[in-house]
DNA sequence: CGGTCTGTTGAAGGATTTCAACACTCGTGG
DNA sequence: CCACGAGTGTTGAAATCCTTCAACAGACCG
């Protein structure tokens, strides 16, 4: 297989083996909920969940849909993304593994606010809601660490709120591409590079901004020399002029 | 005393006997958080908290401030703010009695990450984090009430985030007019009264604009009739017509 | 090898900001 | 009680940022 591709992004790597139950325990004790709970609780824990494969642009479930599951990423990657009326797609966040979405709800006429999509092959484990909920009756380390990482998202909804209100286009996309280095950033040849498939429209709906101007704000940092880029990928050479 | 106000707001009536220790329990039975806590259990949780006056305009704490203690509004109103370097100020909540605000971090070297600043004379109980932590640890409801208030602030925000990104400047602002009115709306003379000091300041930091832009719009409003409006008031009088 | 999706770039038009001047409200102190 | 000043709100006009429409180029897929 000679590898035609131009894109220096490593290929998903979901071979079947990457998510099955036996692994599964571990990942379960990686995961920031769940690293108070000893090998015995995490055995309780883990029967209630149920693991789940998708494929890259797959929906994971939809805006408006009932909610009903909260759900880990394991293996890969997830978009959340928001439907305005009119067309627009707002992305909300990009999730790695070990980390949570859906509803944390208990069950009831609650829907989803939001649309998950996978982002590359991916593997999600998900749990009822009510049980979820009753595993954070049972151990309330889980139940504090679930308020921990939910506050630290509404702070970061919090900075995304501020960076829309009062910074240009251009401050926007020079933040979300370091935040995007930090989380997802790996060093390649070209730079830091960003190991996720991240087109100029996933930019712009990020940004908060359209296709076009992203694009053409990824031109003149590209002619600085500031990163270096590609259909849909980005790799990031020179993080400190991207400073505000 | 002839009360030559131009402003149709009600006086604030901090009297002193409002939130006192005996009132305080009251008041704590009916924050979301202690819901589900009997007479004793509230009696013991209330021995931790502390109680503090501020006046109208008072900051509470500010940005970068090390951050110890959560806090709930008994009385009053509570406006929470961020600063960007270039001198905006960037509204993020308008808090009312009930809701909580501060910190939930365990001690640490945690700072604010926001400003909160007294709205009007306001009535405040705070609570070391640590011993908040202890208390969830303690009551696995509470925990749970707390995991969904914060879970439905993190929503309130993307909402917000998808606004900033997709609308104008003018559905933006229909749209906040809209959720004041919800939050803090009474009927009154002149249409649905927002009880609050609001001036075209506070408005444009929560809609992402100008001071200049924010009374623009709300000028054209006044001229269509959708709202009647003065020095640091609004009243809605057409709610149907600030729907997107 | 064509078709489709993604990215680039130009140019016109529109939305919003900024600068500036002025009017009005409210509290304070003479 | 009135006058003053600071804070708040209004409005105009120019400048700027950004979007939109449009045409085209390159990359990926079957």
């Amino acid at each position: 297989m000679t590898d035609k591709r131009h894109t220096p992004l490593a290929t998903s790597d979901l071979t079947g083996q990457s998510c099955t139950t036996e692994v599964l325990l571990d990942k379960l004790k990686m995961t920031p909920f769940f690293s108070f709970l000893n090998n015995e609780q995490l055995k309780e824990v883990q029967k209630k969940f149920s693991t789940k494969y998708f494929q890259r642009d797959e929906i994971i479930y939809r805006q408006g849909e009932s909610a009903a599951f909260m759900r880990i990423v394991v293996h890969g990657g997830v978009k959340l993304l928001r439907n305005t009326m009119d067309g627009k797609e707002v992305l909300l966040d990009m999730l790695k593994p070990g980390e949570y979405f859906g509803s944390l709800q208990a069950l009831g006429d609650k829907e989803y606010t939001e649309t998950a999509q996978a982002q590359t092959d991916t593997c999600v484990i998900s749990i009822d809601s009510n049980d979820f909920r009753s595993v954070l009756q049972t151990y309330p380390p889980v139940a504090l660490a679930v308020v921990d990482i939910t506050a630290k998202r509404l702070q970061h909804s919090q900075e995304k709120i501020q960076q829309l209100s009062a910074q240009t286009v251009k401050e926007r996309v020079a933040n979300i591409l370091l935040t995007l280095s930090e989380k997802f950033g790996e060093d390649s040849t070209k730079g830091t590079l960003i190991q996720l498939p991240i087109s100029r429209k996933d930019l712009a709906g990020m940004a908060g901004t359209s296709a076009e101007t992203a694009s053409r704000i990824l031109s003149t940092f590209q002619e600085e020399g500031v990163i270096t880029s590609g259909r849909q990928w980005i790799a990031i050479n020179k993080p400190e002029e991207l400073q505000v």
